[in-house]
DNA sequence: ATATAATAGATATGCAACATAACTATAATA
DNA sequence: TATTATAGTTATGTTGCATATCTATTATAT
């Protein structure tokens, strides 16, 4: 490979004084960095529970649509259908769901949470809405329904086409 | 394995009414699937210059602090050495970046970005800030100062404790 | 009625993001 | 000068996410 060479006569930066400032003048940027320091509280939360996030959502929607189908499922939760089988077999291997036959079409199953599923679901979301306060409880009223409405926007700005 | 038995008398849910409410009801979540909307868009501006969202923003950054050290850039991006490796070696194999040995320590490489990385930077921060725009655009200004501060406010409360 | 197409779920597989342990070479320090 | 720490690298593993393909079953189209 030829050598490239880089720009001539250009400053070092100094240990000192290193700037992000372009990348934070991208919306998106601080909203990847944000969600990632979320995610680490959010994990760690959850690993109490023996949950991940997909776990987790799945579970909660299964509580609150029993006898869903795993297709339904895979499409509220925006996840591949593929991923979300064995999503379903852990937590259908730990008894918190059922895979029930649905009579009236052989190759679906209704999912539904066991009573372990319900009362782990209880404990978990309790445990992320006080996650989620420590840094709610941070922000101005105002600040939090902005913050809702943008985030609605930004998934209708793109869901739109995207779907 | 012994059946678990789902709870009994659920009335099953029908394809029409699947509710999230108990998920959109958490923030974290809202988050989390704004932003996957956003970088579906996002890969696929970047995607017209080869980039992903690392490479991206390792471009961005060496254009900003000339000279920067591999670890400086790694804390800054909040990625692991190793796997700035990688990129930097993507970025460096297609001329966009040099590696320059530190006459003062010769364990360090000083970054810079050569005038192909600079050009391609230019490009492509401007695709960037125009994806931006078509979700900014809708936002209030409130809205978008609301969401800066409350993603401000998210990341110290987690990054305090975290680092 | 039967052939064809579509659907539900599962399996296999691959890529990308991210993390850790351990190595080489240098530099800092005790 | 011996020890420790640091910069970069290599190897490797895990997780998240996507696609192609398979089966069993159901829907539809002639």
């Amino acid at each position: 490979m030829k050598p490239a060479t880089a720009l001539p006569a250009q400053k070092n930066t100094r240990a000192s004084d290193i700037s992000d400032s372009q990348l934070r003048g991208l919306f998106g940027y601080n909203l990847k960095r944000s969600f990632s320091a979320l995610q680490v509280d959010l994990l760690e939360v959850l690993s109490k529970f023996d949950l991940r996030m997909v776990p987790f959502s799945t579970l909660v929607m299964i509580v609150e649509n029993p006898g869903l189908r795993q297709s339904q499922l895979a499409d509220a939760l925006a996840i591949e259908r593929p991923n979300l089988v064995v999503v379903l077999d852990a937590l259908e291997r730990r008894e918190l769901i059922t895979r029930d036959r649905v009579p009236t079409d052989r190759r679906a199953y209704a999912l539904r949470a066991t009573l372990a599923g319900h009362q782990l679901f209880e404990k978990a979301y309790r445990a992320v809405q006080t996650h989620e306060a420590r840094y709610l409880d941070r922000l101005t009223t105002a600040e939090r329904e902005a913050l809702s409405s943008a985030l609605n926007k930004i998934r209708a700005t793109f869901e739109e086409t995207g779907e």
